[in-house]
Order: C-alpha cells, then sequence, then structure tokens
DNA sequence: CAATGAAATGACTCTTGGGTCATAAATAGA
DNA sequence: TCTATTTATGACCCAAGAGTCATTTCATTG
C-alpha cells in the first residue's frame, strides 16, 4: 500500500510539473529568458508562484526543464531516423525532413531551442552548459555521414565538416522560415527544393 | 566664432559619443542587452553613470547607436559591392566576401548584429523595429541578382526567393563558425568551399 | 584672476522581479 | 468527525539595476 501510494503521488507530481513545464513552454517562446517572469509562469500554469517552487528550485531549472525533453526527443529522433536510411541521400533527407516536421509540431519548444543554439555565442545567461555540446554532436553525425559517402564516391570530394556545418545552417533556416509564416509554399516543396540545391551542390555529376 | 565654438562642441561631443558606443559595443557583445548593465558600459568608457545619460536619453538608444552606425556601413557595402560586380558568380562572390570580411574587422558587432537576427522571432525587449526589413530587404537583392540570372540562363531555374534565403543562412553560419573560432582553415578556403558548394547547386551543368 | 556656464559625478530613488515562508486549504487516516 | 500531513497560496523580503539630480569640477572669457 506504501509504494502504491508513493507511486500515486509520483504520478500526480509528474503530471503537475509537465503541466508547469508546457505553460513555461509558452511563455518563454512568446517572451524570451529574461523578459519571462515566474509569476508570468504561474499565471498562465494557472497555479501560484509559490507552489512553482515546489515542483522547480530555480526560474532557470524550469527553463531547462521546459528545454530538454524535446531537445532529447528531437536529438534522438534525428538520429534514429538519419541511421534508419540506407542511402546518403534518404539520410541526408531524413535529417531535413525530421527537424522540419518536429518544429511543425512543436513550436514553443522550437522558438526557445533555436534562440539558444543561435545565441551561443553571446553566453545568455539561461544558456544551458553542454548545449554547444548538442550542436556539434548533431554536426557531427551528418559529417561522419557524408564522410562515408564521399569514402565510397557516392558524392564528390567536399570537405565532410564544412559541408556538414552548411546543410545545419540551411536546415535551421529553413524552419527560422517557416516558423515566420515567411513560406507560402507548403513543405514538401520547401524541403525539396533545400534539397535539390543541396544534392547537386555535393553530387558527383548533373542529374539534370 | 560662435559658429566655431559650437562646431569645437559638436565635435567633442561627437567623438564622447563614438567612445561610449565602443565601450557598449564591447560590453553588449560580450553578455547580450538584458546581462548588460548601464553601470558596466559606464566602466568600460571609463566614465559616471550620469555623464551617459548626457548623451544618450536611455540603455536602449545605446545599444541601437552600438549597432546602426556598423548595419548601415555592412549593408551599404554589401550592396555596392555586389552592384559593382558584372557577373552572378562574382556578385555572389562578393556578397560572401563581404560580409565574412566584415566581421573579421568588427566582430563586437557581428555579435550582436548576429544575434539579433536570430532571435527575431523571440522579440526581444531591445530588438529595434525595422531590423527584420532589413534582414529580407538583403534577402531581397540577392533575390533580384538570382532572378535576372535565371531570366538569363546563367544559372538553372531555380526559386530565387529561396535560394536567396539559402544562401542567406549558409553565409550567416559561416560568419558563426568562424566567430567562434571553430574553423582551422582560412577564410578564403572557407568561402571557396561555401561558393563552390553553392556554384554547383545552381548551376546548369557540372564544371568538373 | 574672478565669474559664469557647461560638463561630469555618483549617491540616491523607485520599480521590478526572483525567491521565501507563515498561513490556509485539501486530503488521508483512524 | 477529528487529527495529521501534505499541498497550495500570495504577501512579503531583498537585491539589482535603470534613470535622476543636487553638487562638484572644469573650461572659457572678460
Amino acid at each position: 500500500m506504501a509504494v502504491t501510494l508513493k507511486t500515486k503521488r509520483e504520478v500526480v507530481s509528474e503530471f503537475r510539473s509537465a503541466e508547469i513545464l508546457e505553460a513555461a513552454r509558452k511563455v518563454f517562446a512568446k517572451r524570451g529568458f529574461d523578459q519571462t517572469t515566474v509569476d508570468g509562469i504561474a499565471a498562465a500554469a494557472g497555479i501560484a508562484k509559490g507552489t512553482l517552487y515546489l515542483y522547480f528550485h530555480s526560474k532557470r531549472e524550469i527553463y531547462l526543464g521546459a528545454l530538454k525533453r524535446d531537445v532529447l526527443a528531437l536529438h534522438a529522433e534525428t538520429t534514429s531516423r538519419v541511421a534508419a536510411c540506407d542511402t546518403i541521400e534518404e539520410k541526408i533527407r531524413a535529417f531535413i525532413s525530421t527537424r522540419v516536421r518536429y518544429l511543425e509540431e512543436n513550436r514553443d519548444f522550437f522558438k526557445i531551442y533555436y534562440s539558444e543554439f543561435a545565441n551561443f555565442f553571446i553566453p545568455l545567461a539561461s544558456a544551458p552548459k553542454g548545449f554547444r555540446e548538442l550542436y556539434l554532436q548533431q554536426a557531427r553525425m551528418l559529417e561522419s555521414v557524408l564522410r562515408e559517402a564521399v569514402k565510397r564516391g557516392t558524392i564528390r570530394k567536399v570537405c565532410p565538416h564544412t559541408t556538414a556545418l552548411r546543410i545545419y545552417d540551411m536546415t535551421l533556416g529553413l524552419v527560422a522560415q517557416r516558423l515566420h509564416g515567411w513560406s507560402k509554399t507548403n513543405v514538401e516543396e520547401d524541403m525539396e527544393l533545400l534539397f535539390d540545391l543541396l544534392w547537386r551542390g555535393i553530387g558527383t555529376k548533373d542529374e539534370g
């Protein structure tokens, strides 16, 4: 019984935490870290400020909590979907599409996520340690995919490192473009244009 | 004499303003808008806080002042150097190189500049109105260059708008990469790799 | 060398907002 | 129903920092 009780409490507690994080994600996405107040988060979550501090130790911890789940999910999904593909062509498509699609479903998260990465050379008070690592890690995954392809001669002899970063840049740019609502075309078309530009850029011959 | 006196004062005043802005640029580049204190700027400039307010009305005005001169200079330089080129190939190279070179000379400015653009979908308290316009304006310049080239058949039939944005993304990415000191290769090489990737991507045939 | 006005100063005010804690509501157990 | 324990509350505390202004320092001029 004692065990059941404890479990029940934990479940309730986790549920409450998740509710708070969802509200926090909304507010942070709208205002950014510094312009967000703890009172604002509490109001959005429909609870009192004091209650917030029963579940989190600080504003920063809430912020990190709001990011962590989705960051891990996005990275895991990207990695596994890329790994699941056989050809380099598919792998690159998978990298792009996973991110673009994830964005469409998680706009609030992506706003925070993107602003973190974009900003990480002005160290924000909010910036979590190791975020830079995550960026580099994802880029490195792309890099190894490219290196392999170069070795096999599937693509021409480009610098894997630099090229990986450029793919990352353009994907991020596309995501930003869609986030702003600047793109009138549909997702598929946007992604195809990006892939096409890239594929010809790294391809051995023109496919035209 | 009265005129001379007034002019002299204005010169001194402008000089002082410039000094303040230079100090401000350093501090903003290091800490970002919110984490920067007016006391900090004053200390960096070697003057008292009150003196700051003789030259600027608010922290925000200092911030905008620190950005404005360089933003205009960068945009003007980019535009004129692109215009000065004859072929599309040269124009694109000019776009990339102007920015990359400007960065090398003005790192502090670029940190602020980049973080502003990167962030402009989380509206920062500091974000100046019309910054979005500047971004779009530069992209539009590239776009019209591309459109012309497509019309003439110099490059293949890509979407000028989207492609322009991708060039912008990659240039920004390269700048960021160098700003972080991640790039071991020299500037020329970095720019050449980027241009090469792009040029094959939009070219009519493989040039290999 | 006064006398006058401009420029510089930094102690001060006042607001904002993160974090706390005594109190109150809710829930569980007997 | 009464008591105990957990959970929720929001008034309160306090530090930080933007902006002010009475006072001082400096420069100019007659």
